[in-house]
DNA sequence: AGCACGCCGACT
DNA sequence: GTCGGCGTGCTC
């Protein structure tokens, strides 16, 4: 036959770290099945892998003889819409990784491991005829199989819904083995009713004047446009994404809404499903891989009208893509921090130009990023300056706590205020970045301060929990008696964590019951959910935390919000320092005088004239934004400017040192491409690791990209490379 | 990234 | 005498 002589090859990416694809033959059964984004599975050195077909019917440039076929094919059709597969393509050059991993990255779990996208039918378990007719006093003394029992014969359940509502296998093989209950497949129905007729729990609120116009011009808004909505806190941002999806769903178009981590609470969820009787698929970290696969499903059947996740939830295919919201645009939650270290906002962005649809970022304190798209026409700007309802604006204040004597790092006027605020039978609200009991542990005796022996870094201490940890790798001892360099027994906790402050409360205010939220009492599942519950039933009147508090929750009985010590994150090595302060203080401060009562925001520090300091005060954020980006343009920093981190590890320092010399010889150097390094990383060692790191900086992201695409194969090339492990993120988030 | 191959220390 | 440590190299 003539198809035996002329082999047919196609192209496909795996989900390695290799910056290439590789080249399968199609075995001739497969030959008129092959599509563009089919799901295969290939032979692999002495593995079997699952790729993604990227291109057909090419010839191929590899050794013939080493070609190896096409085990099976795991579609029918292609996984993902045309314009998500040209996102990720899209995405693995931007960010120099393979075309595998970022499709890998894009797809669910389960389906990486080679489940069924778009099953025809799914198991039920139901009972019998027998089953049906049996008693169920048999089952008295079988309570696991009585309950299922039960379940069963009020409705059928699915195989998943078997397993996520817990119950016993065991009872499941037992009512088997009765014949009373049965496994069927029923065949699966795509219910997209809500596509013809919206039905609304309830209605919205009304709208004031400023909230009012933002929604009618994002209403009017066809195919792509990129709107940031800055709304200060309270201004009632989720009220017009609401309003524009009312909009987006009636013209029978899904929504997709992407939050922080932190964000995605039961209550954000709820806000959702109050208002629209519809199909909501949730996408965060705590499913199972299945759980994942079904709100995958849902959402690329058109099933589910409104979807809503954390960063990878941006992946998740639309069969009717109609809005693409992203709220709290300048978290830093949407940037991945390991593997490909793609950021989620500027995929979103990218996204709704392949989809042609409208984007939306909403925030109070936007990126300079967005900032600086905004300015220059790039996005629609709209401001949202008034708070919705009676809310006033904050009182600001400074306390300058040099020479000051200070309890637990509170000054008197701190504490004289806090008891104004409780004795009026208000909440207060402590801001202290770190958690534990001291930052550090020190030696009264020699001043020895105990260090993690595999990072630069101090111990913790955690009195609770009676051990020093390193927060940076994990390493913990328990407290130790003795100084690890003289021995005296004198040892003390050094400076002031959270579990320090929630102690030393308890005891100086001891009618004002106080609460700690920070990741160490938050780790429990649902923990942070029943302590906001119990803030928010006025349980607690003294709310100690970190970085969590300033995220997103409303506390409307705080009138007092005290910022205990921020003169570290003023002086951090990191560039954007300034901004995360300001957008930190600027959260926090949104935190108290919500509702009718004043609010009032106290920050301490040793530097009250620090021009930062003063500018976010006075001015507010958005003015405080528009300084910080002439500052960061004149210092050629992003997003001005454009960056790539290379970042090197080693056992020892050399190793990574060389490795980043030789890189920074491949690179260009002239007015628009700017080289710094190699220089330690902040952390210089890291989990017994040498951390090295070379700053690439560009006017421009073309010159970036071709430059870089030009010296990445030399850079793979480099005999040093093999010394050391090495990484690249491009628009780094942190210099970490 | 996996996984195999390969070459040196502490165990039955 | 082996089991197993992780350095090095390859994957269409």
């Amino acid at each position: 036959m003539l198809a035996e002589s002329c082999p047919v090859f196609v192209e496909v990416a795996l989900p390695v770290p290799l910056r290439q694809n590789f080249t399968y033959q199609v075995p001739e059964h497969l030959i008129t099945k092959m599509q563009v984004g089919l799901r295969v599975k290939v032979p692999f050195g002495p593995r079997q892998q699952i790729g993604l077909i990227t291109k057909l019917d090419i010839t191929c440039t590899f050794d013939t003889a080493k070609v190896k076929n096409i085990s099976i094919a795991l579609d029918e059709e292609p996984l993902i819409p045309e314009s998500l597969f040209i996102l990720t393509l899209w995405a693995a050059r931007y960010y120099f990784c393979s075309q595998g991993q970022m499709l890998s990255q894009a797809l669910p779990v389960a389906l990486r491991k080679g489940a069924d996208a778009a099953p025809k039918s799914i198991t039920q378990l139901q009972l019998s005829e027998v089953g049906q007719q049996a008693d169920i006093k048999v089952l008295s003394r079988a309570p696991a199989q009585k309950k299922l029992f039960e379940q069963l014969s009020k409705k059928p359940l699915t195989i998943d819904e078997f397993n996520a509502l817990e119950f016993s296998k065991a009872a499941l093989k037992a009512l088997e083995d009765r014949q009373w209950l049965i496994r069927q497949d029923i065949a699966i129905s795509v219910d997209l009713s809500w596509r013809q007729q919206l039905t609304m729990n309830e209605s919205g609120h009304k709208l004031n004047k400023q909230q009012a116009i933002a929604v009618s011009i994002l209403n009017q808004q066809q195919g792509y446009h990129c709107t940031l909505v800055e709304g200060v806190t309270g201004s009632g941002k989720t009220e017009v994404y609401l309003n524009v999806l009312e909009t987006v769903l009636k013209q029978g178009k899904q929504a997709l809404i992407l939050v922080p981590e932190i964000g995605l609470t039961p209550q954000t969820i709820n806000r959702f499903k109050r208002r629209f009787d519809v199909h909501i698929a949730v996408i965060h970290s705590g499913l199972t891989d299945n759980q994942r696969l079904d709100a995958w499903r849902m959402a690329r059947s058109g099933q589910a009208a409104i979807i809503i996740g954390t960063r990878s939830a941006l992946f998740t295919p639309m069969a009717f893509p109609g809005v693409i919201i992203l709220d709290e645009e300048h978290d830093s939650s949407f940037k991945q921090q390991e593997g490909v270290r793609y950021h989620a906002r500027d995929l979103a962005v990218m996204r709704g130009h392949y989809e042609d649809i409208p984007v939306i970022l909403g925030t109070a304190t936007p990126s300079l990023e967005s900032l600086q798209n905004a300015l220059n026409g790039r996005y629609h700007h709209l401001e949202l300056s008034e708070r919705a309802g009676k809310a006033q604006m904050v009182q600001q204040g400074l306390i300058d706590i040099r020479s000051l004597p200070l309890k637990v790092g509170l000054s008197d006027a701190l504490i004289n205020e806090m008891r104004m605020h409780l004795d009026a039978g208000n909440q207060v609200l402590l801001f202290l970045n770190r958690r534990g009991f001291a930052p550090a542990l020190l030696c009264h005796e020699c001043g020895h301060l105990h260090e993690c022996d595999r990072c630069d870094a101090f111990f913790t201490v955690h009195k609770g929990l009676n051990e020093i940890r390193c927060h940076h790798c994990g390493n913990d001892y328990a407290i130790p008696h003795q100084c690890h360099q003289c021995g005296s027994t004198m040892l003390m906790g050094h400076g002031l964590g959270t579990e320090q402050l929630e102690q030393a409360l308890s005891e100086m205010f001891p009618k004002h019951p106080v609460v700690r939220i920070d990741r160490d009492t938050t780790r429990k599942k649902g923990s942070l959910e029943k302590q906001l519950h119990a803030i928010h039933k006025g349980e607690f009147k003294i709310l100690v935390g970190t970085q969590m508090l300033a995220k997103g929750h409303h506390f409307p009985d705080v009138t007092l919000v005290g910022l205990i010590d921020v003169d570290g994150a003023l002086f951090s090595a990191d560039f954007r320092a300034p901004e995360r302060f300001a957008q930190l203080y600027t959260q926090v401060s949104g935190r108290a005088g919500r509702a009718d009562k004043p609010g009032k925001v106290l920050l301490q520090t040793h530097q009250s004239d620090n021009p930062i300091i003063r500018d976010i005060i006075k001015h507010g954020y958005h003015q405080f934004a528009k300084n910080q980006l002439t500052e960061r343009s004149q210092a050629l920093l992003p997003p001005v400017w454009h960056m790539l981190l290379l970042r090197a590890e080693a056992h020892n320092a050399q190793d990574a040192d060389s490795f980043l010399e030789a890189v920074a010889q491949l690179l260009p150097q002239n007015k628009e491409c700017e080289i710094i390094g190699p220089i330690p990383a902040p952390l210089d060692r890291k989990a017994g690791k040498y951390r090295r790191q070379l700053l690439f900086q560009t006017k421009s992201r073309v010159i970036l990209q071709r430059a870089f695409e030009h010296a990445l194969p030399l850079i793979e090339q480099l005999p040093e490379q093999k010394r050391c492990r090495w990484s690249l993120d491009r628009d780094p988030q942190d210099l970490m």
